[in-house]
DNA sequence: AGCACGCCGACT
DNA sequence: GTCGGCGTGCTC
């Protein structure tokens, strides 16, 4: 039978795709016939590129043009039955690269998830999952399987050969969605979640008549009854019932139960239980607001009124949280979905425990801690809408959110809001506000220390704004004492890098039950070595930066690449053994104090010790059980954190932080500081601050002492003015690159002397940044600035693209590499 | 990003 | 004489 009229409309079509490479194009590929139906925009198709590499690329715009200038391939197929990306996406996605001056296909990197992204050669794993059936599966399902068990591991170009056909995508889509295998990222998990063995009693069992005759057939084993029966009693009450629990309630012993395990009766279920559970008292399900909380609600609710982005300005433990959940509630309630930002260190702690016990399974996670298939998981949820909350990381502005009607970006002040490396270099905060703009959805930002930026966009009533400047309930804010380390030297009251009122605070701290946290902004033992004879400093052979030595693993270490090497007791440059150590790190202050107070137990954290997927959550619940007095840590103690126990914080060296050579140095340290100092005495009792330092009076010193938020503030953006600094100017960094320090010189250079052409003293430098080779590339910065009024940026940035092509033209500067980050932190 | 094509040095 | 170094340019 045919169908005449279907065959008239037949049309031929040609698709533009994103492929997820850094190219500037995208590519039009033509459409088989039979095809024509399954494609669709934001679907994935499998496309060739190149001679023999195979991606699967996303559908971004469908025609009926036939490109003039060359032969369109076909696509090879198509990999979804549903688009996994949608138009507003794609909307983000075009501004991102276009507001970021990078390219699509970066941005479709950084948004997917690998698993959505395989290409020939992603790995695949068969999953561990014996007991699925494969007995339904096709031949070439069966084939690939087969070959699994043998090989252990396959790629997806392997796949290919094996069945003799190149379109394999679908079938190892349907493979991995059924569960039978796995794309490979990181399946090996250091440690384990922590779970617990609950009993459930056997399907067959559940219904009366079941049940009627398994209690005839135990008429002969009454404990065995009793413990059936017992279930039964307590399964009414709870959802989980362990070993213990039916023990207790059926006053049968662990034999009985046993034998009901043997005979299959009762299932024993491993579930994954959270370590957190009850750490928190100020947040049970129905928690009541604070005049203040209700004020500072309302408040925000008012301002969305008018404006789209509201900045909430809370002290820390001020209660912010129960405000999100109150928000969140108040927007699941006009059907809307929200999207709650958080950096990525705060995320793996307490926050979600809180939010799930709230929103249960309404609330998905997601960061980038999870291995692949989990992240893959929870897009599907999202663009299945089974999410009506998403808490997550940066990346998680890319999910593939239906209907946003609210986006919290918490901590919103924080750098790692900030993608670095590699591009897209996108602040996920900037972002989420685009995002909620697509959406018509609002933006709650919130801070205890606001960014600049954002206070200042507050206070020039671009956002709303609120404030909330008391601590909940009874919790005070902590007290703040300075120590100068000189003058505590002079005196002879410092040992080693604690002052006597340090650790007679410790002392008293400890002995009173209660713990403490040292802050040290600088991971690993020694940050550096260096000869006493005639000055030597080892440095890294690729960067230009000295090495740090760590005392886990007896090497020298650099920060920037990687790179390590054996410590040397003489010195390389002039032969004597006077090779000293400089500097202290959290090793080192870990290692001081042990000997100075033996019997303190010392936990610490920083990014070597928090190494693995739950190694952080490890020390955190480690500590908060009170296995540890003292916690010594870099940033990563500082953020949002809660320990009840914690009465004294010791900052050991603010100079390192306040004096770093950055234009948001004082910010940064306020934050910092006043963050850390936050941890103490979230309860009842007022917490105690020690810092330590040199500078005494400096201004930033000083204004964490007096809480003085607004202080720090004014001066900074008097500050910022002047030197033509964010929030008044815009800054693009473009960072010329080569192995030849020479050649990065000069076409740096030529490069600077571009852009002045149109841009004039706008431009500044080109000169080598703080740290002037990583991994064996020399680099030369320039500096754009652009003031924010009067000025088109969106011209300024079509300058700087026409000046990259008219370089990148120039022979002489071939094999250079040129970084473009807007907005750089 | 990958990969082929292409033009100059140390080897069978 | 060839093998192979990685510089340059293209991929729908």
């Amino acid at each position: 039978m045919s169908h005449p009229d279907l065959f008239a409309e037949r049309k031929t079509y040609f698709v533009d795709v994103i492929l997820p490479l850094a190219i500037a194009k995208t590519y039009t590929y033509r459409v088989p016939f039979e095809l024509n139906e399954k494609i669709g925009i934001g679907k994935r198709v499998i496309v060739q590129f190149g001679k023999n590499k195979v991606y699967s690329a996303i559908v971004r715009d469908i025609g009926t043009a036939a490109p003039e200038k060359y032969e369109a391939k076909y696509i090879l197929d198509v990999v979804d039955d549903y688009a996994i990306v949608d138009e507003g996406q794609l909307k983000l996605w075009d501004w991102i690269a276009d507001y970021y001056m990078c390219h699509l296909g970066e941005v479709m990197q950084a948004a997917l998830p690998a698993a959505l992204k395989m290409a020939s050669e992603t790995k695949i794993v068969a999953a561990d999952n014996a007991e699925l059936d494969r007995s339904t599966l096709s031949d070439k399902a069966f084939l690939v399987l087969d070959a699994l068990d043998v090989a252990g591991e396959l790629s997806v170009a392997d796949v290919t050969k094996i069945l003799g056909q190149k379109t394999v995508f679908p079938l190892l889509k349907s493979l991995f969605e059924q569960g039978f295998i796995l794309i490979s990222e990181e399946i090996k998990e250091r440690y384990k979640p922590k779970t617990k063995a609950f009993l459930r009693l056997a399907s067959t069992y559940n219904d009366g008549e079941g049940l009627h005759l398994l209690l005839d057939s135990l008429n002969r084993a009454p404990k065995q009854q009793d413990a059936v029966l017992g279930y039964i009693q307590l399964s009414k009450m709870q959802e989980h019932i362990t070993r213990k629990d039916l023990m207790e309630a059926s006053g049968c012993g662990s034999s009985a139960i046993t034998s009901l395990i043997d005979k299959g009766v009762f299932e024993v279920q491993e579930q994954v239980v959270s370590r957190f559970q009850g750490v928190d008292v100020l947040l049970t399900k129905d928690f009541t607001f604070s005049e203040e909380q209700q004020r500072a609600f309302e408040e925000i609710n008012k301002q969305f009124e008018e404006k789209d982005v509201v900045l909430l300005h809370g002290v820390t433990a001020s209660g912010k949280t129960q405000i999100y959940i109150r928000m969140i509630e108040q927007a699941l309630q006009s059907a809307k979905n929200v999207l709650y930002l958080l950096p990525e260190i705060a995320l793996t702690t307490q926050i979600t425990e809180r939010l799930k016990l709230h929103f249960g399974n309404d609330l998905g996670v997601y960061h980038s801690k999870f291995n692949d298939n989990e992240r893959a998981e929870v897009w599907h949820k999202v663009l299945k809408n089974e999410y009506k909350v998403v808490i997550g990381a940066r990346s998680s502005i890319f999910l593939p959110f239906r209907d946003l009607g609210l986006i919290i970006v918490d901590e919103e002040h924080e750098s790692s809001y900030k993608q670095y490396e590699p591009a897209p270099r996108y602040h996920a905060r900037d972002t989420a506000i685009y995002l909620a703009y697509l959406h018509h959805a609002k933006v709650l930002l919130g801070s205890a220390t606001p960014s600049i930026e954002s206070y200042y966009n507050a206070k020039a009533k671009k956002y709303g704004l609120v404030q909330l400047l008391q601590r909940f309930g009874e919790a005070q804010l902590p007290s703040i004492e300075i120590v100068n380390i000189a003058e505590a030297a002079r005196k002879g009251e410092m040992q080693s890098y604690f002052s006597k009122t340090l650790l007679d605070a410790i002392g008293e701290a400890v002995s009173k039950k209660e713990q403490v946290i040292l802050f040290q902004n600088r991971r690993g033992h020694t940050p550096f070595v260096q000869c006493s004879t005639c000055g030597y400093v080892a440095k890294c052979i690729n960067c230009d930066v000295s090495l740090t030595y760590h005392k886990s693993s007896n090497l020298l270490h650099c920060h920037y690449c990687g790179h390590t090497e054996n410590t040397v007791s003489v010195c390389p440059a002039c032969g004597m053994p006077h090779m000293e150590s400089k500097g202290y790190g959290t090793e080192r202050v870990e290692e001081e104090l042990e000997i100075l107070m033996p019997d303190l137990r010392i936990g610490r954290l920083d990014l070597d010790s928090a190494k693995g997927k739950h190694g952080f959550e490890r020390i955190i619940s480690a500590f908060d059980d009170h296995e540890y007095d003292v916690l010594i840590g870099t940033q990563m103690v500082a953020k949002g954190l809660d320990f009840g126990r914690v009465s004294l914080i010791g900052i050991l060296n603010a100079d390192t932080i306040i004096n770093f050579p950055e234009f948001r140095a004082y910010e940064r340290a306020f934050s910092l500081f006043s963050q850390v100092a936050g941890r103490a005495g979230r309860r009842q009792d007022q917490g105690r601050v020690i810092i330590q330092t040199y500078n005494p009076g400096h201004r930033v010193i000083e204004q964490v002492v007096n809480h003085d938020y607004e202080g720090m503030f004014m001066q900074e953006v008097t500050e910022r003015k002047n030197f033509a600094y964010p929030p008044f100017y815009r800054i693009i960094r473009l960072d010329v690159k080569h192995p030849d320090q020479q050649q990065a010189a000069d076409s740096a250079h030529k490069l600077a002397e571009l852009l002045r052409v149109s841009l004039g003293n706008r431009i500044l430098g080109p000169e080598p940044p703080l740290v002037s080779r990583v991994r064996n590339h020399y680099i030369q910065t320039i500096t754009l600035k652009v003031e924010r009024v009067n000025i088109n940026i969106n011209k300024v940035k079509e300058i700087i693209r026409a000046a990259l092509t008219q370089f990148e033209l120039d022979k002489q500067n071939a094999g250079v590499r040129v970084v473009i980050d807007v907005d750089p932190y």
